[in-house]
DNA sequence: AGGGCTGCGAGACTGGTTCTCATCTAGACT
DNA sequence: AGTCTAGATGAGAACCAGTCTCGCAGCCCT
């Protein structure tokens, strides 16, 4: 399905996510199947967070369609592996992004007017939430900021 | 379930809380009515979020049942006039608590083993998340941190 | 006291997510 | 290559938090 991008420089880091994954689900002990090679190739492709129905959309747009049930498996199972991160921002519609190996991540401002979501990342923010979780008597690993607001087109108006 | 604890000392917040949130229901012209007394009263009495379904529950158990979509709306409106904080943590469920006038709030620990949920503070966390805050092109006005892990009791086993 | 408008509640409905189960297939074993 | 079996898949039913509808009740103003 991608006759080009042969080239095999690792400075693209979907693919190193891609590759990466696929090997972390054969380590695993999981077979080969299309459903989740179609899902995987699909997030490997995005810039942020989709949620399930798009994942469904896109898939059979793309003339790979796979059955609901499939989609929400294979995000779980990758979510367990923490492969992928799922992001819940509101309105009980979940969102999954690839969780990138070398740690590099963002977070999330959502639009509460139209329900637009940005990605944003701040060092001193990561900074701040690690002193914290160190302090805590939980096992912290994994965070998630969201921040809710209105968006520069929404806050005009 | 709290036979005790009746002082009306207004060293209390809570008091404060339910007498500023009738006041400010008042204010917005919104008339009396026993479900939202009902609401209020018991949201606060609490520490941390309720869900909905905790709502009625609790509610139910006490002998003043109210309708499944009165505790809705009553949410909703008190969360459009920020007298609630209406929090998503994950698993599709909203939980809300009452939002301090002082502004001193907390945010969430959750337990992705037993579905826990501790609350916990971080002046330095506020600072970082304020200073992001200004610089973005978004009107921020609220903000959720979440951190996910293990709890000190799912931890150790 | 009357009357209109707000608040309320029961139940139908929606839509995201999960469950069930029959079928298919990857990959190991002969 | 053929067989076998557990894991993978997909169609659809089921589930459940949350929303909508609508008739009734009660608050409050005149």
């Amino acid at each position: 399905m991608e006759p080009h991008a042969h080239s095999h420089s690792h400075l693209h880091p979907s693919l190193d996510w891609q590759q990466h994954t696929l090997a972390t689900l054969s380590d695993a002990g999981h077979r080969k199947g299309g459903a989740r090679n179609a899902v995987v190739e699909l997030l490997a492709a995005q810039d942020c967070a989709l949620t399930a129905q798009e994942i469904d959309d896109r898939l059979r747009d793309g003339g790979r369609a796979v059955g609901r049930a499939s989609v929400y498996r294979v995000l779980e199972l990758l979510t367990e592996l923490r492969l992928v991160q799922k992001i819940e921002v509101g309105q009980g519609i979940a969102r999954y992004e690839r969780h990138q190996p070398d740690g590099d991540h963002h977070h999330h401002l959502v639009c509460d007017n139209c329900g637009t979501i940005e990605p944003f990342e701040d060092p001193s923010l990561e900074e701040a939430i690690e002193q914290v979780s160190r302090r805590l008597s939980f096992a912290v690993d994994e965070h998630d900021v969201v921040l809710h607001g209105a968006c520069s087109d929404c806050r005009e108006q």
